[in-house]
DNA sequence: CTCAATGCAAAACCTTTGCATGGCG
DNA sequence: CGCCATGCAAAGGTTTTGCATTGAG
């Protein structure tokens, strides 16, 4: 896992324990992971893991901005790592992403926003479909 | 409400109850409504709805595709009209949106898809912020 | 009339929380 | 060692479901 990220919670006076790192660890493989799929995969590894410790330290990591909600069309809460600002394919058989080097957010768009009078806190561009291995399989 | 809403109901076999009517009105109206919102909004017009029949609905007709689940950062499932394809500013305090004409979609970014053999299927994107009103207020 | 849809209430799910115990710094 | 974090289990909130009844076509 990114050593800047236990960094960030030793900064906030937070410790780095086993299940801790094992959710990052988990949210570095896997993107898109719902809390029930990131439990499941810690228990994995980890059998002892308890739902209430993850549930906590995916809400303390989001707090902290090392990981984040994001949106889904299907209404499913899911959670990715925080620690590139990107844009994704995801795709909606196998649930992995691909960054892409795109970001829709511009000048021309915040000038659009300007003349709503709105103020832009954030912003989420997400393109669906089929990855290459889960097209062939289709 | 759009007739043509009502319409797809009935060529699916399926019947226009008060209930089905109430609940695309109020999707009519506003617009990223949680199941909960919508219920309620229900019962002030109709007290008799029961929660199970607003969900039974929302469920169908997200499959009808006269509504859709739509992205939300902070986890929480919202519900929209699908009668247009949209993107929207929505206000993070009052929930409501202000659809704008603006699609990142373009062929440059299909092309990038392409390039990684992704199929693409939909898409969304959303610019979260306050809203004239709000930033006032805020 | 008939079959789909509703209301009601219980169940199923997912997530959060209280409390005693354990373990990182 | 002290205090934060964990495990466990119970509580909370939202969504789904079974069943008898109602009502749209």
């Amino acid at each position: 896992m990114v050593d800047e990220q236990l960094k960030k919670l030793q900064r906030n006076g937070l410790k780095i324990t086993p299940q801790r790192k094992l959710i990052l660890d988990i949210l570095e493989e896997f993107s898109q992971l719902t809390g029930e799929e990131i439990a499941s995969l810690a228990r994995d590894k980890q059998p002892s893991i308890s739902t209430g410790t993850v549930y906590r330290n995916l809400k303390l990591l989001s707090e902290l901005g090392l990981i984040r909600n994001v949106a889904s069309i299907d209404g499913i809460r899911r959670f990715e790592n925080a620690s590139v600002h990107s844009h994704h394919l995801v795709c909606l058989r196998c649930k992995n992403t691909v960054e892409i080097d795109f970001c829709p957010m511009n000048n021309e768009l915040q000038k659009l926003a300007e003349k709503y009078g709105f103020q832009i806190a954030d912003h989420d561009f997400q393109i669906r479909g089929y990855c290459m291995e889960c097209k062939k399989g289709a």
